[in-house]
DNA sequence: AGAAGCTATGTCAGCGCTGACACTCTCAGC
DNA sequence: GCTGAGAGTGTCAGCGCTGACATAGCTTCT
């Protein structure tokens, strides 16, 4: 290692030193600016790659007030949609030349705002990609705009003329998954909702009981739990991840005198963690309980038997997130809707004779 | 969206100005020098909250030519030892005042120094996480010597002396494994290794097979699949993921006349789609089948039946590399290695007649 | 021929911060 | 009273780049 070392870096004034022409013509190859003559461009270019220049990123940052670094908030138990939209968002920001700086936030501890302001918040992010709860905080959405940074909401729940936003169409997958558990007999459920906070928890939830209702049952066939409650009884040192929540719900549900034929989840980790703890219980899956999620995260076929859910284009989220941040000139009020689709594996069947 | 907006950012001066002192003694305070009197200080930040001012870090690294941001190279089939690991990193990172910044890299298209000279490299960042394989690229680390970037190797394969490193033990968890397998009376194994250019692939691989002939094996006695073999048969268009990698190898594995009563892998990944694979083929895991893998990643526990496995303590080796890059002085050849541990869970039983 | 318009390039201040160094007090020690 | 040390603060250049503007050398049109 050679640190502590003094190497003063290579700059543009040394390649134009050594092209013979002034460091903003260099500036201007290095940018692609048009207007500079092509015997020019290609002296300037053989000196960089001569002495191998290299642009100083924090140097261009300070001139230009734009940093091209996309932020990007996680939660802290971290489900395998977030994996998913966080390698992908990588992808997407490379390609537009930007780079993708992760913040972890944990919204029942710290308050958004808070973790923003003593973390992202001067590294001067170009844009900030907000999930589904934390894009809810009001105080969040006012810092950022006093800072007028830019940002993208995904799966935004209140103020949706407020800014740009992506996401899924929730009450249509779930409604999806609900004529599907219908058609195969099932008349009783139990549901594990999300973080009652999110949009997508209310869609989701509102959709599938709506759904059941209007084919004919009622209200009072389902049995609810709800995410918080799964956390809240949590005793260990760290955070139930959601998978241990789902096997958590799986537990209460499936000792019920009346026992759900069907379980639907907020999303796969949650359906992933009934499927371990129907195998523990040794009640089969799907013979005795069809259990379906949502997202078609990358858990979903990692199951056994593999999940039916309602699968949401993650990546296509991700890259429009990206996008909406990223081009120019911003358009002010995007609002992009992706569809949902039902995915039938093995782990809904017809009711059976239990 | 206020973009467009032309916002004069406050500075250093402005906070200046309203506490009657110099920008100097300002930034003082920001950083937590030492030597600013107790009333200047408190009349400094007073002014600083007044006005909300935010230190500019492009500024700031134009100045000291230090960025406090961590890069951190990942594979592009994510596994679950990855997620898990940017995870810690990016929790580190944040205590330590430093952000980090992700770059994915497939090595199997392209050079790794490539893809860093074309994205990471002109952030400059402080220090670089490079992950098994990659940390074995003596061009990149030639190219990070060259701009005397700091950097940590997880896993590295060779040149252990050239630079700080973390890893696991390898060979330690394979031969516990193996002596499992072994006292559960398993005499033919199945084996999926990992990508041959990583030392851990080596060491874990030979350490099984060498435990298990000093127990009073042969070579014979093994059926070892190599995964670049699985991802050359892979014809769709996205890189197959480590787990349909696992299936692929059980669909293989499993088909023979001599059926291996145990399978050993190299990450939980891939032994996820070995259970998942043994499941469609009706072998029941572990009366008929036994599987064990290494990490004790999330998938680990997701599975059912759960997974044996060796631990490696993931955050730990994460944290250990963040400390390692941000430690004043930088300790020049530092080398951790953390100890792994046999988790027994319920994918390994004694052999079955089968 | 002169005006007008273009293209290709140069000049220079300044983005916000910090390191090196200078300066002014105060106070202890002789 | 003088010296030296140290604490507290200020001055200023310069990190590497780009935006705004100026300039030089063309061509084209009137």
């Amino acid at each position: 290692m050679n640190a502590g070392l003094i190497v003063r870096s290579v700059t543009l004034d040394d390649v134009a030193a050594i092209a013979g022409v002034s460091a903003k013509t260099v500036s201007r190859v290095v940018n692609n600016d048009s207007k500079v003559s092509p015997e020019t461009r290609k002296r300037i270019q053989k000196a960089i790659d001569q002495i191998g220049y290299l642009p100083n990123l924090a140097a261009r940052s300070l001139a230009t007030a734009q940093t091209k670094l996309i932020g990007l908030f996680t939660p802290p138990s971290n489900s395998h949609f977030f994996s998913q939209l966080v390698r992908t968002a990588t992808r997407s920001c490379r390609e537009k030349g930007y780079n993708l700086v992760i913040e972890e936030c944990d919204i029942t501890c710290d308050s958004a705002a808070l973790v923003y302001k003593s973390g992202l918040r001067n590294l001067r992010c170009s844009g900030i990609i907000l999930p589904a709860i934390l894009c809810d905080d009001m105080d969040l959405l006012d810092l950022l705009e006093v800072d007028s940074t830019r940002y993208v909401r995904i799966a935004p729940a209140t103020q949706l003329s407020r800014a740009p936003y992506v996401t899924g169409d929730h009450a249509g997958g779930s409604t999806a998954i609900a004529r599907h558990l219908w058609s195969l007999g099932h008349r009783r459920f139990g549901m594990v909702t999300g973080i009652p906070a999110a949009a997508s928890t209310i869609l989701r939830r509102d959709a599938f009981i709506k759904t059941i209702i209007e084919s004919g049952g009622s209200l009072s066939d389902f049995d609810i739990i709800e995410l918080p409650h799964l956390l809240d009884e949590n005793q260990g040192p760290a955070p139930l991840s959601l998978v241990d929540a789902g096997r958590l719900a799986g537990q209460i549900l499936l000792k019920k005198s009346q026992r759900p034929s069907a379980i639907y989840t907020y999303n796969d980790d949650l359906a992933a963690g009934i499927i371990i703890q129907a195998h523990n219980m040794g009640i089969s899956v799907p013979e005795q309980l069809s259990i379906a999620g949502f997202d078609d995260s990358d858990i979903a076929q990692l199951c056994w038997p593999a999940l039916t859910t309602a699968r949401q284009p993650i990546s296509e989220i991700a890259m429009q997130a990206v996008e909406i941040l990223t081009s120019s000139p911003c358009i002010p009020h995007q609002a992009i809707v992706c569809s949902t689709e039902l995915v039938i594996r093995q782990s809904t069947g017809a009711v059976g004779k239990d």
